[in-house]
DNA sequence: TCAACATATGAACACATCCTAATATGTTCA
DNA sequence: TGAACATATTAGGATGTGTTCATATGTTGA
């Protein structure tokens, strides 16, 4: 791993180690949710849920889709989706202790 | 995800989101490293290599273990490993863009 | 065009975080 | 025991981050 390539994906790691932008990006993992929806199942201020959203767009793990009045986010790629999808899976799995030293 | 899973999920993340303590672990990917040897190898002072040790130590990314005058930090178990493997993996492949829409 | 809705932005504050410098703790070997 | 080495801790300052409140921008339908 490179200087840059570890500045790059602890970058990406910021950007999730935030619980409440976590939430927003995990709940855009099943498809595109508006930024109502997205308020209400995370449950803070619509204001917070903006602000968050933006850096989640600058760091390009959230695109933006406008459909009249809403506003959509998504995930930018399957190749972003898959990473997430299968670090929520890691991450998530019940532990198996049995090899632990 | 459940609220509590999103907060520790978040941790994780939050820890690996600082450059040098992403670095700090990775050193540590290949096997056990003393202290000299990551401070060397990530390029920082020893005081701050060890106080972001003992934060990876708190979220149990990295395990301690004394050997005569020298302390080695690694994975605490496969699980971790296997993880975190992964993950560099994933975020570190070179990117397909012939899906994206 | 104007009101109502949906989302985004700017300013400001409290708090967390990273870092450095100095010092403390623990270990080995003479 | 004491000097030299290896690592950990503490205190402090500078900077960054999450949040709220107020307000701006953009969109629809009457």
């Amino acid at each position: 791993m490179t200087q840059d390539e570890g500045t790059q994906l602890a970058e990406l790691f910021r950007l999730l180690g935030e619980p409440n932008r976590l939430r927003l990006v995990a709940a855009c993992l099943d498809g595109p949710r508006s930024v109502g929806d997205l308020t209400e199942e995370v449950g803070i201020s619509q204001s917070l849920v903006s602000q968050h959203l933006r850096l989640l767009r600058a760091g390009r793990l959230l695109k933006q889709t406008r459909s009249g009045r809403n506003v959509f986010y998504d995930l930018p790629d399957c190749h972003v989706r898959t990473m997430l999808t299968n670090m929520m899976d890691h991450v998530l799995e019940p532990e198996d202790h049995s090899h632990e030293e």
